[in-house]
DNA sequence: TATCGTACTGAAAGCGCTTTCGATGCGCTG
DNA sequence: CAGCGCATCGAAAGCGCTTTCAGTACGATA
């Protein structure tokens, strides 16, 4: 079998010129090159002729820099990462540049197998959307291997979590949280409830510490039994509306830490026959577009995922060697699905 | 500055052995090779101690073969793609192969751009889950490019569209939405109404004219003014339910081609006073989870995304020179949006 | 003990590109 | 017309790795 890939250099002959000569046209290299006679002409001519395509790993390794971006996300098919994702890849197209895009589904373990795999690419930049761990166990060697790709020159973003290692982006996510629960209160509920969702993430952390928070601005506690842990599924959502109904000292309120958890709420009251908001309201947090679809549509926080996306992006272009914090707020959404608690 | 990437010279001086011995260390070269004494050890150990991580570039550069495959869809954003995006990088996973995503936004021409640059980065294989223009104009040159790509050693799989390059998903598109048609005749329609959607994919229409087809075969035909052309959003869908509304004669029944426009249809409907099913029954394309979590609960047509898109990267896999097809069948699944026509 | 075969080792040749470096041509000025 | 500076050019040196190719050590065989 003959060789079938095009290179620079049969660009080059093609065209009757050197090899520097081809690279320096199709790079347009220094501002002011142009190239004598018809020489740019013919190189382009070439290139196209021969259906040229440079190869990215020679040039990465020629020039010791990538067009890749690193993206590590929990689950693509989650909406919140789809869209994170989504805003991500559409910034990076501005810049040329492609994204490689890892998905951990929680799994610290291939986290940290992903973060090495990315290092290996020589990626300009790893923006970390997953993570976030709550235990050093977890994030201690995820963090390690960041450092060791930051101390080669790369770009680390990290929306949750961080630990000191690059730039960091807040969410809003116990600020949010907080609003939400003032909110709340405001409306009239004392007793709440929480789908916690996994408990080892710092996002939900922060979204449950917020949420505490604000209650506890208002003197109001959340009974342990009224704290229900699970996965970030809709189906851990009935199981707490389930748990809910039987439960002694029914809350008024439900707090689901991830809005499709909190959709099963509202569907797994709904079945059981408990009206929303009648009797039980019931908010979310993130606002993905299911929040407004459903029956009744959620009360919950919205963020701001394609300026999140975008400025990972623009943080993951910066060449500043101080670590920046970029923040962001959470707007509290009142709909239907939360109203004053019955009489 | 000085340097401060490890390279596997430094693990193989740091090790004492040669950078040949290092290399087949760490790549379990030969499946006979052991290494002599202790050497395999010293390696391991060095490569450790160094957080040595292999350049990517290089060792694709070298061995001529790249652990990344490309993917191309429309928008991760989309719950579509979104399911179809995380069960591709769940299956590569599986392999150790990192995925490069890119979004086209259904723009032609960005994703000529990208089918071009995702060629310069040399995947072992390209996913092409986007495309399937009905033009030629818009499909030619994308199918070039991958030409180009297979001819260089490259594997294509298309999962809509395709024409002659590559291996062939056929997801059913045609024959779950005949069998949907025949499902909603079986329930007693025959005025029908098709949001069609963007009407250059070919995804679309081999949904509507397998839809045509399913009522064709019961001698029913579709009135021009009842196809509504749009785009794929909520939004397009409440727009088909404002024009239906208001419709000399109402058809008593809608498609919507994706499932995100039939939940529009639903929501447009019902703000317009319209009882679904009651008055008029819709239903969608794909059964995306939102599919279920709304109310009335959308009649569908499911497709087993996670298994599709296993089966795309299995495909990627295969060697084999021939072209091979491999076809998925949706299933119609019947929920509350559906239901006999008012008497 | 001499000889052979086997399993290993290290030197060196690339992979396709970028980029430095010295050389070359060119239009100027004096 | 000599001499200067500038833009351009091609040769060649890598970038970090894999892999071929000789060569070497070692155990087994006669």
């Amino acid at each position: 079998m003959k060789r079938t890939t095009v290179r620079l250099q049969d660009v080059a002959e093609l065209a009757g010129v050197s090899l520097a000569s081809a690279s320096r046209v199709l790079n347009a290299n220094s501002p002011t090159y142009r190239g004598r006679g018809d020489l740019r002409e013919r190189v382009l001519a070439a290139a196209a002729e021969l259906g040229y395509e440079p190869n990215l790993h020679a040039r990465a390794l020629a020039s010791a820099t990538s067009n890749t971006i690193g993206l590590v996300v929990h689950d693509v098919s989650d909406a919140y990462f789809g869209l994170l994702s989504s805003s991500v890849v559409r910034a990076a197209d501005k810049h040329d540049l492609l994204v490689t895009m890892v998905c951990t589904y929680r799994d610290p373990a291939s986290e940290l197998k992903y973060v090495k795999l990315l290092r290996a690419q020589r990626p300009r930049a790893i923006i970390m959307a997953a993570s976030g761990y709550t235990q050093k166990a977890q994030y201690g060697p995820i963090m390690d291997e960041l450092s060791k790709f930051e101390a080669a020159g790369g770009v680390v973003v990290s929306l949750a979590g961080g630990r000191g290692v690059g730039h960091r982006m807040v969410v809003g996510n116990k600020e949010g949280a907080r609003s939400l629960a003032h909110a709340l209160v405001e409306l009239g509920h004392r007793t709440f409830a929480i789908a916690v969702g996994p408990t080892a993430l710092v996002t939900v952390r922060d979204r449950v510490d917020g949420f505490r928070q604000g209650l506890a601005d208002h003197g109001i506690e959340v009974a342990k039994d009224n704290l229900y842990p699970g996965d970030t599924s809709r189906e851990a959502g009935m199981r707490v509306a389930e748990a809910i109904k039987s439960s002694p000292d029914r809350p008024t309120c439900v707090f689901g830490v991830f809005d499709v958890v909190a959709a099963g709420v509202v569907a797994g009251l709904q079945r059981l026959g408990v009206d929303v908001p009648g009797e039980v309201s019931v908010a979310g947090f993130a606002d993905v577009p299911l929040a407004a679809q459903i029956t009744p549509a959620l009360t919950t926080v919205s963020i701001p995922l394609d300026l999140v996306g975008q400025q990972a992006v623009d943080l993951a272009l910066t060449e500043s060697a101080v670590p920046r914090t970029v923040s962001y707020q959470g707007n509290v959404i009142m709909r239907q699905s939360t109203a004053p608690p019955p009489a």
